[in-house]
DNA sequence: TTTGTTTATCGTAATATTGCAATATAATAA
DNA sequence: TTATTATATTGCAATATTACGATAAACAAA
């Protein structure tokens, strides 16, 4: 065993689970905190931000644009990083419906 | 290597990715789904209602447990589960910020 | 062309996660 | 006491994740 058993549970349910996957990682919180932390869009500078290696930083990058939390543009040599509102939008709709339901609970 | 550098991020940093963490898997979402569907607490079917065995279950529970995102109450043989709002709001001023800082800008 | 700069991929080692059978624990009921 | 029921823990195999050195790819500048 050790894979998890996605195919048990819907689509729904794992999409979500993917997006706070991607979230789930302190360097890939540290890379989303930096990208919101100045006023525009990052072109380049992620890898000298952060106490990771380059590779590794790059695989931290694929995950979050796979997840749709970021977006990359290529700008001639290097590549320009946003959030992307969109998936930002689908999570925090996902809470407004878990603050609705526990507004009707006893708890 | 393998194991996260998380002494390399800040106290928050790490807080908010275990928070997400314990939301990262199609169980545990099923879980607090299914804690939402109903009206009240869970004392003891959760079990019967995902396609998991006991033990699996035990866990995927005891790490929204040490997450926060549950609580769990002894009530005779049974244990009684509920989402612990206290932890919803956490994440939901966590998106608040991301929001508020996404609205100052370009993308 | 060659050189430098930036990002991606490959390969691999260390560690973490997932799932479950077997077993243990805890509380109640008979 | 001895069942019975509900949940937790242990142990282990399968798989996934994390990190990084080495290398590749893409592109601009000289």
């Amino acid at each position: 065993m050790g894979a998890s058993k996605s195919e048990s549970f819907s689509v729904a349910q794992n999409e979500i689970a993917n997006l706070f996957k991607a979230l789930s990682h302190p360097a890939r919180i540290a890379i989303v905190d930096y990208l919101l932390s100045v006023d525009s869009c990052i072109c380049g500078d992620i890898v000298n931000e952060l106490p990771l290696a380059q590779p590794t930083i790059s695989q931290h990058l694929k995950e979050l644009k796979n997840a749709n939390i970021i977006k990359g543009t290529i700008e001639g040599t290097a590549i320009c990083y946003c959030i992307n509102p969109e998936t930002i939008d689908i999570i925090e709709n996902h809470f407004g419906i878990i603050r609705h339901k526990l507004k009707n609970k006893c708890c």
